[in-house]
DNA sequence: CGAGCATGGTGAC
DNA sequence: TCACCCTGCTCGA
């Protein structure tokens, strides 16, 4: 579930409950007691997020910060007695919010918080992000553009599918060395997640299938699958590409499944 | 029902 | 580069 976008889904989500408002704050679970001591019975001023990472700001002084990693999750629902492993609820009358497997969940000062936004590169849901930034580092690493789009020093938010999908809808090589990739490129692939992000921020997936390659335009139907959206090569090896037919590849790369068209994708 | 895998990151070699 | 953490899903027996 969580690549950037929704990190601050969420990020728009508590503030709707529970900005300005006192919450409780407990761990069901008990891992995470001394955290939700210390903002219990405080007000959150705001939730914010910054690449995968989420900031909850409280009166107190203090700042929660969370990370969920590979397979936390953070639910808001109406008051219901904890189901499960939940390792911090933050609660109002009407709303609780439920944390599970988070990486990270710990309260930060706000020098801590600096040092941690400062560690990331720019985020292409931020409007204070500058991806000059990021192509300053691009073009002095030799590692393909395929893992530095996923090093959050670099830029950051950017997950599996937002780096395979990118890399195709721009027919971006993979495998290309950052010092080797055109400026051209690099512009092309952020102003399409400056574009691309926002969507899966409102509808809490990834969609990257361009109309004119839609179930509807080639005659498939479309994707039953509801947690999932419609992609042109992310988790789809074997099948046939989109827009030219041949079959999509897969190979491991910086420590994840990498996917994407070699016919496509020739871009440097 | 168990194994394997997943939109992530860290820490030990 | 690898083991590992944490949860929830799917797939094959």
């Amino acid at each position: 579930m969580p690549e950037g976008h929704t990190l601050h889904r969420l990020a728009i989500a508590l503030n709707e409950a529970f900005a300005g408002r006192t919450i409780t704050a407990s761990s069901p679970q008990g891992r995470f007691t001394e955290p939700a001591a210390t903002i219990d019975q405080t007000a959150m001023i705001a939730a914010s997020a910054h690449g995968k990472h989420l900031f909850c700001e409280f009166d107190c002084g203090h700042w929660l910060h969370v990370h969920l990693g590979l397979i936390g999750s953070f639910l808001l629902s109406e008051p219901e007695p904890p189901r499960g492993q939940v390792r911090l609820r933050l609660a109002t009358a009407r709303t609780v919010a439920d944390l599970r497997g988070p990486q990270l969940c710990a309260i930060k000062t706000p020098a801590e918080i600096d040092a941690q936004i400062a560690a990331l590169g720019p985020d292409p849901l931020r409007c204070d992000a500058d991806p000059e930034v990021a192509w300053h580092r691009i073009q002095r690493a030799g590692r393909p553009i395929a893992a530095l789009l996923m090093d959050q020093a670099i830029l950051s938010g950017i997950g599996n599918v937002y780096r395979a999908e990118v890399l195709f809808r721009n027919r971006v090589d993979p495998y290309r060395p950052g010092s080797k990739l055109s400026k051209r490129s690099w512009l092309g692939m952020w102003t399409d997640l400056v574009g691309l992000m926002p969507i899966g921020v409102r509808d809490g997936r990834i969609d990257t299938v361009r109309p004119e390659h839609s179930p509807e335009a080639m005659g498939r139907p479309p994707r039953q699958d509801i947690r999932g959206g419609e992609v042109y090569v992310y988790r789809r090896a074997g099948q046939a590409c989109l827009v030219c037919g041949s079959r999509i590849r897969s190979e491991v790369l910086a420590g994840r499944n990498l996917f994407w068209c070699g016919k496509c994708q020739r871009r440097g």
